[in-house]
DNA sequence: GCTCACGTGGTAAACGATTACATGGTATTT
DNA sequence: AAATACCATGTAATCGTTTACCACGTGAGC
């Protein structure tokens, strides 16, 4: 026995008003006499109505909802971040439709149909390699509904996105090693195309450079954020003849698998070498030792990325300030010290 | 300039047909002839013509997509589950909905909405603290669409729900410690309402008694899968005169939060104290030391849960099936031993 | 040669809301 | 008292699909 729902029409009917009149009610209750209102709002609660959002989306063109894509769901660096897109959209009565792009070839076409079919009013994006150029190609889909990146960023340098201070952040874990004493830090890098990469590099070198230290090529190891990409970084660094003292990981997950590795081999973090992280996910204050880390807002990220985007599906952004950079801190904890002597 | 999106009807007209044409053409292709097949497929590639969604939708009183319930989107144990559900619903062209439900009041509502306003055609709650009760006393709205449970499962012992075995899983790891030779063993909870809570201290008495050892309530330190209520069960263990030497963890947080804080005290994982976690999340292999812990399939048990849905939106589940149990596997690692004599 | 079936494609009625416009009545203005 | 404004409500068009139903033409079966 299948129940169904009960639609406008019936309320209407219960309260014997025309169905523009229950519409009224529920969207601007002033417009209606306080008689019908309470003859209205009742027959709604008896009848346990709720408006069906496929026939007010379609009628009112929008869809209630925005659309998140991930490169990768099950990492839990972004699960921060739609926590906080979800944060925005819930009070609104959006929903959050997320999705994987995975780097498969066929992701660019999801996002065009998902675009193109209305599904979402707005999109973010969190995955920067994800090539938007295609979609002004399209019949400028991005005209339909309004898309900004957050933490990575498309290499379109004028797109709405919301990103952290990535240089500032890495010049001033480099700064903080370099005042305990180091002065020949590596860096484990992130993968080879990303722009976040690109941009921790860069604040790596000026805050050597900052310091009075020269960059050397032979102290980078190419990582991909990966625990494993960690584990596989410290094997190169225990086979390196003059190792640096202390290492500048681009993610905390490459900072975990980095220690872990080493601690197999008898080396001690800080003891032996400095690590520093760069995210400062949940566990790093809890990792043995607790990681010194370069800590991102992500709940803050999702949030202002949402809110962002409603602002531009409103249509009340000013084109200047499309682009916050939010600001990264260096919490220091246990995994740096100053290089020990004996070295 | 904004660039409307094609509908069905312009397309129709550049092919010089009929919006019923158009339609068939695109569902199923082989009732119309070929001649006309290429003459829309045209049409509808020079015009970028998808499906609007919305309009479908209503039409056929479907949504194409599921709700995902989540009492906390930002803890990253249930990434990997919604990162399983999406694989299956994206080929399906079913969009993923995330809501968190936070343990707020209203959230009964935000289900209750979701449900009657038809957005989505079913639902995977990941919480077991909702009460879905309610859905029946309002009009059976479970009728509407169908729900299955994962992980946390309802009091209600007869609704769908795919989880795992946490009983066998928490009886292997006390096995694994008493095969070491551990006799005083403890355990560190969940949650108290929490019926994961309740299915591990179950396997963990059980596990006790197959081995001849007596369960002693003295030796149970309440947490709530935090990593903070790690450290604090760290803090109760510390102060005990008489301390367990091995310790079952309701979940890998607590565990890390519990070797982090004994860390700080000079106390060994695993010579001083052996551990075990639950859940195997990514970071317990690269921990240190490497965390021994029950392994789940956090990506298969989304998979099921989703499989499982599509079964009962399409109405082709038998009743007894609706309730499957996944295997959980104990994976040794470094942080269990045999307790050390001197203790 | 007449029916019948079938393959093809058009017409129009849904789906369930919102809202522009029309209407009638009451209050206000002059 | 006539004109005007405005408030509350109803009527019906609309959003963009899918699909039930109908119509036409062609080939087969008798």
């Amino acid at each position: 026995m299948r129940t169904e729902a009960p639609t406008i029409l019936d309320v209407a009917r219960l309260a014997g008003v025309s169905t523009a009149t229950v519409s009224r009610t529920l969207s601007s209750p002033d417009r209606v006499s306080e008689q019908t209102r309470v003859l209205v709002l009742d027959a709604v609660a008896s009848t346990g109505y709720v408006a069906n959002e496929m026939a007010r989306n379609l009628r009112k063109k929008t869809s209630n909802s925005i659309g998140v894509l991930a490169p990768d769901l099950s990492n839990p660096f972004f699960s921060f971040i739609i926590a906080g897109i979800e944060q925005i959209c819930g009070p609104r009565g959006f929903g959050v439709f997320v999705t994987e792009t995975g780097n498969t070839p066929n992701a660019k076409n999801k996002v065009v149909n998902m675009l193109a079919s209305a599904r979402a009013d707005g999109f973010i994006v969190l995955d920067g390699m994800l090539d938007l150029s295609l979609l002004k190609a399209r019949g400028n889909l991005e005209k339909r509904a309004p898309i900004v990146s957050a933490c990575e960023w498309p290499s379109d340098e004028t797109a709405p996105s919301v990103t952290v201070d990535n240089v500032g952040g890495s010049m001033q874990a480099v700064r903080h090693l370099a005042a305990m004493g180091h002065t020949k830090i590596g860096h484990i890098t992130g993968p080879k195309e990303n722009v976040l990469t690109a941009a921790r590099i860069k604040g790596f070198k000026a805050g050597l450079e900052s310091c009075g230290l020269t960059y050397d090529d032979s102290l980078i190891i190419e990582g991909d954020f990966s625990l494993d990409s960690g584990r596989l970084a410290a094997e190169k660094w225990l086979s390196m003849s003059d190792r640096p003292t202390a290492m500048f990981c681009a993610s905390d997950r490459e900072a975990f698998g980095f220690i872990s590795r080493l601690a197999k081999a008898g080396v001690r973090v800080p003891e032996d070498v400095s690590i520093i992280g760069f995210d400062d996910i949940e566990v790093a204050a809890f990792f043995v030792p607790a990681l010194t880390t370069v800590s991102q807002p992500r709940i803050d990220i999702g949030r202002a990325a949402a809110q962002m985007l409603f602002g531009l599906i409103d249509g009340e952004i000013a084109p200047e300030d499309n682009r916050p950079q939010l600001d990264v801190k260096l919490v220091v904890r246990e995994s740096t010290a100053p290089p020990s002597q004996h070295a």
